[in-house]
DNA sequence: ACGGCTCGTTCACTTAAGTTAAGAAATACG
DNA sequence: CGTATTTCTTAACTTAAGTGAACGAGCCGT
């Protein structure tokens, strides 16, 4: 389980073993159960979370409705606006399965980044490089129809098609799970 | 011109002369005409921009359509997706009016964080800030209809609606320009 | 000043998503 | 195991966005 942090972390700075050992000491790694709560609504955190298995999402509750807007699953590092703004969370955060996460804190990263600036250059590299990603996803979501997005989907995350409740799929895709039953009963014509 | 960079900056970290004077022997203003693009699809750039005046916008052509998916004005920062992943730009940055802007390219990025690590942390801050911001454009972009997304718009960001043409305006909101039009029409028929 | 373009609006028509409701299927739980 | 609850699908109807076309207004360059 550590390995796949390290894979990761590989990906943007090499870290000798002192380095990794420091890591390691801050004991960061946690199993948490399906329907575990991380965030309500109008709470402080100042945590972030690292998917090493399983899956978590984020949701709003407009006008009594569950709205889920995203997806995290393995590799994939969430911090919530919240931590990053100092301000009351707007959104829910919740784990779809059981899940195994690395849970860190504003303070261990200001600790962390001053004693190992490369660590810091981490940081930022992996923020610019989802800053980008992410303009991409809001700009293909701007641009496509709820059928292109799904369909979008399907290339590029086919698991969670499989791994997540279709409501929960919809609000992801911006459109009410009658839509999207709809949508697929319309697909699964045209292929035939 | 110069104090608006530095008062942006001085929201995440303190300069002194010595840095201040750093960076202004970079070079990195720019007066840009109306209509000059900075960015086609297909390059490669290693440059990022943050706006002091003026607005630039983020285009790309599907099916021989323009669409606009972003607008940066006043102290708005964009380092292009294929900066952050040194690949083909997929879509267009230009300028929607006379603009002034700092442009800095990565060797420089890399050199100036080097020197000065609390460049390095201002930059981490501010891509962690704008990615979670970001995070919440998308999410309210998927929970609300076109016409909300119009009132939102009215509402955070006015000015866009005087300064941008309203079929630019209308793929920013995800729908076309006769829709645009007519929502506007219907909302002026609920007011009276 | 003229002709050509782009831009915004309007209209009629088509298509798809929202809404409300009902029932079937799957899941959770005592 | 059976009941309650949630989830998914279907259907009929409403509403709004997409499409194609036309028109007038403003802007550009010659």
């Amino acid at each position: 389980m550590q390995d796949i942090l390290f894979d990761f972390i590989s990906k943007y700075v090499s870290l000798n073993d002192e380095e990794k050992n420091a890591i390691l000491s801050l004991d960061l790694f946690r199993s948490l159960k399906k329907g575990t709560i991380l965030l309500k609504e109008g709470q402080r955190s100042n945590e972030s979370y690292f998917v090493l298995k399983g899956c978590i999402r984020t949701y709003y509750i407009i006008d009594g409705e569950e709205k889920t807007t995203a997806f995290f699953t393995e590799m994939d590092a969430l911090t919530p606006h919240c931590v990053a703004t100092k301000t009351p969370s707007q959104y829910y955060v919740s784990c779809l399965e059981d899940t195994i996460v690395t849970v860190s804190n504003s303070d261990m990263e200001v600790e962390v980044n001053t004693k190992f600036p490369k660590f810091e250059t981490m940081c930022r590299m992996l923020s610019e490089e989802l800053l980008a990603k992410q303009r991409l996803d809001l700009d293909e979501f701007k641009t496509s129809s709820p059928e292109q997005r799904y369909l979008n989907l399907l290339q590029n995350r086919p698991d969670l098609i499989q791994r997540v409740p279709q409501h929960q799929l919809a609000s992801f895709l911006g459109i009410k799970p009658q839509s999207l039953s709809r949508l697929r009963a319309r697909l699964l014509e045209k292929k035939s």
